[in-house]
DNA sequence: ACTATTTCCTGGATGC
DNA sequence: TGCATCCAGGAAATAG
């Protein structure tokens, strides 16, 4: 399951491996819910476009994309002799867009030969022109693929890692939802998922269903660290490789391994021994050492 | 303006 | 073995 940490080590990922190249041509498919925007205008916004840049906002994948006089004369290649040089105007003129894709659960993004077999469950294929293929592949189809024509795409809510404190704080107050919940709340923090939200509160020592509105400074500044902490942690691990997530290169992480309290319910807590606490909270299983976290 | 609950979706695990 | 049932989860939609 994909939270920043992992939708940060694969943009990253992406990054290295596409940028500079050019998307040709795209296929997408006809599940409705997974296009947010509709098949005719993502494909109008990123074919025939040069990759400037692969980046995170939240959970989101940024694709960077501008389409120019290199981006055509790239397409147009080969035995075509090479064209009268195009006038200044024409040259100038270039259009940004940007494509967006959301992991959902299960997504995945790959980078492969046109060759190789195209799994079950893929829903979009771009043509680029190094010749590879670029595959949005997702079984849950939670994922979601959109594009952005006028301006920068927006989201709302802080990146955690750039928050300072006071910012931070200013987010909770007077909420009286569980702190796990706000936490996992995309409009006040952004990226911040299920796994990381855990063990971001078991080290503040805080218990998941605290209200966010009866915390006071020092508890936040505390979970602030934290969550900062262990995202940090995670993205230099590459991120956590539950279920079947693997980076662009289909690499897994291994951040899985340095969880303290997710996914441990029942196993003594590495602090105190305590056996861990399973809960569930706004639907979402929380896991949480009974005695150090208050 | 918030908060809580329901819905979407499939593969893997579990139970009989 | 095979079949049914449950569960995981992000975010949008819905209800309160």
């Amino acid at each position: 399951m994909p939270e920043l940490p992992e939708v940060e080590t694969i943009a990253r990922g992406l990054a290295e491996r596409v940028t500079g190249d050019v998307i040709e041509s795209i296929w997408l498919t006809s599940k409705p819910q997974t296009l947010k925007s509709s098949a005719q205008e993502i494909a109008a916004a990123t074919e025939n476009t040069l990759i400037l840049n692969v980046h995170r906002m939240g959970k989101h994948i940024i694709f960077d994309l501008e389409r120019n006089a290199v981006a055509s004369a790239h397409r147009a290649a080969k035995p075509v002799k090479a064209k009268p040089l195009r006038r200044r105007s024409e040259l100038s003129e270039t259009t940004k867009s940007q494509w967006i894709v959301h992991l959902g659960m299960t997504g995945r993004l790959q980078v492969c030969e046109p060759h190789s077999e195209i799994l079950k469950h893929t829903h979009a294929i771009a043509k680029l022109a190094s010749g590879r293929e670029l595959r949005f592949v997702d079984p849950r189809r939670f994922g979601r693929l959109s594009v952005a024509t006028n301006g920068a795409f927006e989201t709302l809510g802080t990146e955690p890692l750039e928050a300072a404190l006071g910012t931070f704080v200013a987010l909770f107050r007077g909420r009286k939802t569980p702190i796990k919940s706000a936490l996992l709340n995309q409009k006040l923090l952004r990226g911040v998922g299920n796994i990381y939200a855990d063990e971001a509160l078991f080290r503040a020592g805080i218990r998941p269903r605290r209200r966010a509105s009866t915390l006071s400074r020092e508890p936040f500044a505390r979970l602030h660290s934290s969550l900062k902490e262990v995202l940090h942690e995670a993205i230099a691990a590459g991120g956590s490789s539950i279920s079947d997530y693997v980076n662009s290169s289909g690499d897994e992480g291994f951040f899985q391994l340095q969880h303290r309290v997710y996914g441990r319910e029942g196993e003594p807590c590495l602090v105190c021994k305590t056996p861990i606490k399973r809960v569930v909270i706004g639907g979402r299983s929380s896991h949480y050492c009974p005695k150090c976290q208050k």
